[in-house]
RNA sequence: GGCCCUAUCGUCUAACGGUUAGGACAAGGCCUUCUCAAGGCUUAAAUCAGAGUUCGAUUCUCUGUAGGGUCACCA
């Protein structure tokens, strides 16, 4: 069922000047889902004609970037390679009148004294947006501005417009920034008689200060690579792009990559910017990590964990079994798999690994400050769960066996010194899970550990 | 400053002339509970302002205001 008679074919054209930026992967993601939703091409292009500035490494970053959220492309072009038909376009516009060799006047270093100028031919142009409806305006004020720096050296929009007509791109969408550079464009495809693309010009994504994202105030935080390093998943990276200026209506907000794919449409795109926020894209981390299998979560757990420096320098297992009984408590407490590493750094899972060093203040619940009660609950404890075989030393069959004897002693003064005994932390999860976790040998060990601070 | 774009809870957004203006994040409260976490329930929170058009405007028009983008021999 496609919408569109002609088949359709996108772009995205990123500049090698820097790392993959997230405008740039947003912008890439809407090009995609729209391709992929009509049953269009995507083509890729590397903007590379600021030899200044481009570099390989920006390339491979950006490149690797993208194939690491999964946008993947049909075709590949670099414009550094297609010198030729730039120079055949050129000189056309000269001999047709509508471009010109310019003298400059040279006021700054490393200016040319000659350029190539287009011949403006001063009128309104207006266009449809897709997102915006018509938008005008009057090209007097751009007077004859350059498209070339020589015959061979084309500047952006000269390139942009012979490429977008090349390759046949019918639907250019691209960030609300470019929507001034629109008329300059589409004054060059009259001169050159190509066909007008149709435009959509989407929001730009703001930081919280309403500022457009930039590499010189947020540093690395708009680099995709720092999400990938910080352990979010691609999916949610995407998800969460998409939904910052598109959202399919309904209340559902957790969709795949592919799912979106299904449903993506133009018309829903908002006008207004977007302000990126972290907490969003935390929750929609925790999401899609949700629904990872739990033998990837496990993996990922295990690599977090053993990235942090506490466990490098202390040398700590985690086995296989200590993985498998304890992945949900470090998995409940983490949106990301960077902050894994910093709570296992900050100590907060030090239990799983040590026998903590108890103080008898830790040990006493509120103001039950007897140590003689006190060790004597751990005492029963320990006692009645001494009884339970090693098989059967499961989170719910020590809270059975310690439940009542909790409630009627009261079960702060029972369990609080039980778990504080187990963990040597005043926070963390239940003493029947760390029961479990420890094991049978280990939990009662720990217990008479408390109890001897206690005598 | 010129030109252009935009305007619903703090944030992301739903509503395509008629709704008690809905949802999500974040925040607060409650439940669960020995403490965390997770989970469940819940509260507060918005149509930028003013004129029109209309029986009726968040929605259409105009003006104002505010915010943003752009003004390269960068892309």
């Amino acid at each position: 069922m496609e919408k569109f008679s002609k088949k359709i074919v996108v772009r995205m054209a990123p500049s090698p000047t820097g790392n993959l930026h997230i405008g740039t992967a947003r912008t890439t993601l809407y090009n995609y889902l729209f391709a992929k939703r009509n049953g269009g091409k995507f083509i890729l292009r590397v903007e590379d004609t600021d030899t200044e500035r481009s570099t390989k490494e920006f390339e491979q970053n950006q490149l690797d970037g993208l194939a690491w959220l999964g946008l993947t492309y049909d075709e590949f072009f670099r414009q550094s390679e297609r010198t030729d038909v730039y120079v055949s376009y050129v000189k056309e516009l000269i001999e047709s009148g509508h471009a010109y060799i310019s003298k400059e006047v040279v006021t700054e270093v490393g200016q040319r004294t000659e350029v190539i100028r287009f011949k403006n031919p001063n009128k309104k142009v207006s266009f449809e947006d897709i997102v915006r409806g018509t938008v005008e305006f009057d090209t007097t004020d751009l007077g004859d501005f350059v498209i070339a720096r020589s015959i061979e050296e084309p500047l952006y929009h000269l390139a942009v417009v012979i490429d977008d007509h090349e390759m046949g791109v019918t639907h250019i969408i691209r960030g609300e920034d470019h929507i001034s550079n629109t008329p300059r464009q589409i004054l060059i495809q009259e001169a050159i008689s190509a066909q007008r693309p149709i435009y959509a010009h989407i929001p730009l994504i703001l930081d919280s200060d309403r500022k457009k994202l930039s590499k010189r105030k947020h540093g690395a935080a708009v680099w995709i690579d720092t999400y990938k390093l910080e352990g979010y998943a691609p999916s949610a990276l995407l998800n969460f792009f998409a939904f910052l200026g598109w959202n399919p209506g309904g209340e559902r907000e957790v969709y795949s990559l592919a799912e979106m794919t299904d449903i993506f449409d133009l018309e829903r795109v908002q006008k207004g910017s977007a302000i990126f926020d972290i907490e969003k894209l935390k929750w929609f981390n925790k999401e899609h990590l949700k629904l990872l299998p739990e033998e990837t979560i496990k993996k990922e757990i295990k690599n977090a964990v053993e990235h942090s420096q506490k466990y490098l320098s202390k040398h700590w297992n985690l086995t296989g079994e200590i993985l498998t009984k304890s992945w949900k408590i470090m998995f409940e407490r983490i949106s990301n798999w960077k902050e894994l590493s910093e709570l296992v750094d900050a100590g907060e899972f030090d239990y799983l690994f040590e026998q903590p060093a108890l103080t008898t203040s830790l040990l006493f619940w509120k103001d039950e400050k007897d140590a003689l009660i006190t060790k004597n609950h751990l005492v029963k404890v320990r006692d009645i769960l001494s009884n339970l075989s090693d098989d059967n030393f499961s989170a719910e069959n020590l809270k059975a066996s310690i439940w009542d004897y909790a409630t009627e002693s009261g079960r702060g003064s029972v369990l609080w010194p039980l778990r504080t005994a187990l963990s040597g932390k005043e926070k963390s999860p239940d003493p029947f899970v760390l029961g479990e976790i420890l094991g049978k040998k280990e939990t009662l060990g720990r217990i008479a550990f408390a109890e001897e601070k206690l005598s």
